[in-house]
DNA sequence: ATGAAAGCGCTAACAA
DNA sequence: TTGTTAGCGCTTTCAT
């Protein structure tokens, strides 16, 4: 009926039916209900978002950028966690699209295979965020992690350093650090090199896990003079250590992260890093989602966002 | 029809129907449409949460305890961020409500009006959290802001420091930091004491600010004797500068921050802080929401949580 | 400018 | 054990 129309600002209404309309509204605290709203039109304002995690300190910046690029569309983000378990993404992304929501964000392009039918099916915009290397169903934005691990093992081989460590975690379903490992690899063997060790951890802080870590291997493998850590917190770990047990950095020794973590800034040296454009890649596939309503026929685009590295002071400059 | 009856595993249906209805569904890649069920069955799987912010690390992570216990209730939490306005919280729970969730997850004890309304009329569980200082719609867990700043003061005192200056952040919407800070006071008040001096900041990285404003406090009042900082991330940058410094920490400066955050076991010195409890305040909360299916009528629960002192170490020992 | 009526895709109660 | 039917509270279309 006429409610209707007043509450959408849709169609025309007098102006005096209308306040009247406004004004009984407010009075009986009504709340519109969505679900029928959505069930006749057919249309949800809500986005699924389906990322591996909260306490990876990575996954809450994308979502910020998200929840701020969606803020004034209308559009409202459902967030699922998966614990990079395969099973549990397709639980999620299942449980998501049974709301049909106006569009889906997920991380990673790897998926099982009736995950991607689904996505395929979805009849909405799906963006497949923080990886580029691989075919995503519809738009994917993010960045190369196999060639930020090349371009940082060749940096690493410009600036003179040979022995070269690797510290990260133990997680097989973390694609993205496994194709940076992968892509440093190919980097020093472009070179004529190997890692010369490594060392992995998984759970607890990571800040004290990169101390115990850069302990360890440097304990075990003294002549290393570079340590490549998969992310930053563990690589300033690894540096407050360095620091405090007199080890010339990044003279005799040279750090790198990953991330670009902005939290760090103030550490008594900048850790040389490369931003992977979080927050950025969650706009940019928040502006993909609000941007293409009702599509899903004009297929993706790829975004590739450019990590640069940023050297910091733990790599020496020749 | 049966197939409804297969897809929620009700009512008797008899073996063979199922397995046919259920080779069908796949078939068809049938994904039920929960807006449809939902409307039919008044009942929603959907948990509202309201937060002011996801970049500050405290929410991310409540989110988290929120989102485990949630995991296998079939519950799923839609997320809304307020950036500590007033207003916005208000127009996101509206949005929530219209969806008619099953619960409601609030950071803080402080709404408008028409919000505190809102949650009163919601029909549903609803948990407001982090705060117990004040009066709560229906069930509340969180810790006294209030009597954490008020113990550290106490502490603090006992320990012998006596010219003590406070940094923080200048964010009139953040009650919980207020309370804080007002219990501090009184707490130095109860000892004949007041705030030597005070610095606040905003936006930035933590760390870096922790520092740069350190030095400011200390250049300006430099008979300071104990920084009390309102979160652990500018406290770990404070550290940092007084170590590199050279500052007698914790003889003749003594510091201490807020929260709790692991991220920073493994910095130089442990800094003494007061766990806020967040991740167990986000269980206790879905706990609630997850328990009392259909209730509001019961009325609601409040839940104090105690957060310790853990001194590090930089609050001397006498 | 307003009202009336027909669904949206399910669930719940009842009938068979 | 299965099928039938009447809504859930809106939006949309069509009539007034």
């Amino acid at each position: 009926m006429t409610v209707s129309r007043v509450l959408r600002n849709r169609g025309d209404v007098s102006e005096a039916t209308r306040e009247k309309v406004l004004e009984a509204a407010k009075a009986l605290g009504y709340v519109p209900n969505k679900i029928a709203g959505a069930l006749a039109s057919q249309r949800v304002n809500l986005v699924g978002i389906v990322i591996p995690s909260l306490s990876n300190l990575v996954f809450p910046e994308v979502l910020s950028g998200i929840s701020e690029e969606l803020e004034d569309t209308g559009l409202q983000p459902v967030v699922g966690v998966t614990n990079y378990s395969p099973d549990k993404e397709e639980a999620v992304l299942y449980e998501m699209l049974s709301w049909r929501p106006s569009g889906v964000i997920i991380a990673g392009l790897e998926h099982t295979e009736a995950a991607r039918a689904m996505l395929e099916n979805a009849g909405v915009p799906v963006v497949e965020i923080m990886d580029v290397d691989g075919a995503g169903v519809d738009s994917v934005v993010g960045i190369s992690h196999r060639r930020a691990g090349r371009h940082m093992a060749e940096a690493i081989v410009a600036a003179g350093y040979r022995r070269i460590g690797f510290l990260g975690t133990k997680m097989p379903e973390d694609h993205r650090a496994r194709k940076r490992l992968e892509g440093f690899e190919e980097g020093l063997a472009a070179a004529g090199l190997a890692l010369a060790d490594s060392e992995f951890y998984q759970g607890g802080s990571a800040l004290l896990k990169g101390r115990e870590m850069t302990e360890a291997i440097l304990k075990r493998t003294p002549d290393l003079d570079f340590l490549y850590y998969s992310n930053d917190m563990i690589g300033a770990g690894g540096l407050l250590w360095c620091l405090e047990n007199g080890y010339d950095v990044p003279g005799k020794l040279g750090l790198a992260g990953f991330n670009g973590v902005d939290l760090l800034d103030g550490l008594p040296r900048k850790l040389a890093t490369m931003d992977a454009c979080r927050r950025e890649i969650g706009r940019k596939a928040a502006e993909i989602v609000a941007g293409r309503p009702h599509s899903g026929a004009i297929g993706g685009e790829v975004i590739e966002l450019e990590p640069v590295i940023e050297f910091g002071d733990t790599i020496r400059k020749l």
